[in-house]
DNA sequence: GGCATATATCAATAATTCTTGATGGAGGCG
DNA sequence: CGCCTCCATCAAGAATTATTGATATATGCC
């Protein structure tokens, strides 16, 4: 956790919460998809993908590309590395400071 | 995704997804500590620290254990693993299925 | 026993997030 | 132009989550 920026990470993990976004995120790895493949896949109302889809990339998680009538949403891999260092720094102990507390 | 279980993913990043959590996860990259301890480098009540905390246990991210009047915390590595495959997971992408929608 | 400390829990409120249905814009096709 | 499809956005309500202060339990010390 070298920068320590907990609020940008938090939201980053708070897109990654939710069982929707994660079903789409989970259609996504097989390439991109337009919104309207997602919700007939996904069986869900259109604004509510919509909903979660900007969720997804405010968050930095997936990005789109318009085209005609269609936009398409794809994976972006940065904001997955950004958190992939994170956990694995949690999984990694520090050297102890202290262990007994209240000195 | 291996066996794609949305629910339970989603439970554990809910709980990675809040600042004063993943603060607390950072203190605890130094070894296990006790509430009390939190309290003062967090400045939190003690309250708040207590909800977060048993959210993190909730899901598998902390174990405690108790000594004397003290309750120690420390990270639980394996819901993190979990985690990892998952991120890892999304980073590689998978043979493309489709690249034109609503064909 | 009586008191102080450490922690959990509870109830009430506040804040945030999610869902739904309606509306509107933009692109394509006749 | 008129219509249809794809998508975003908005408003309202529902649901979930977080904060706060009060109270309860447990432990240890005198």
């Amino acid at each position: 956790m070298r920068t320590a920026n907990f609020v940008g990470t938090a939201r980053v993990f708070q897109a990654l919460s939710d069982e929707t976004r994660l079903r789409i995120l989970d259609r996504l790895r097989y390439g991109e998809r337009c919104v309207c493949d997602l919700t007939d896949s996904l069986d869900a109302a259109q604004s509510r993908l919509s909903f979660h889809l900007k969720t997804l990339k405010e968050a930095g998680l997936v990005h789109d590309r318009k085209e005609g009538r269609w936009v398409y949403y794809r994976i972006c891999p940065d904001a997955l590395e950004g958190i992939d260092e994170i956990v694995g720094s949690l999984r990694s102990p520090l050297p102890v400071l202290q262990t007994r507390c209240c000195s």
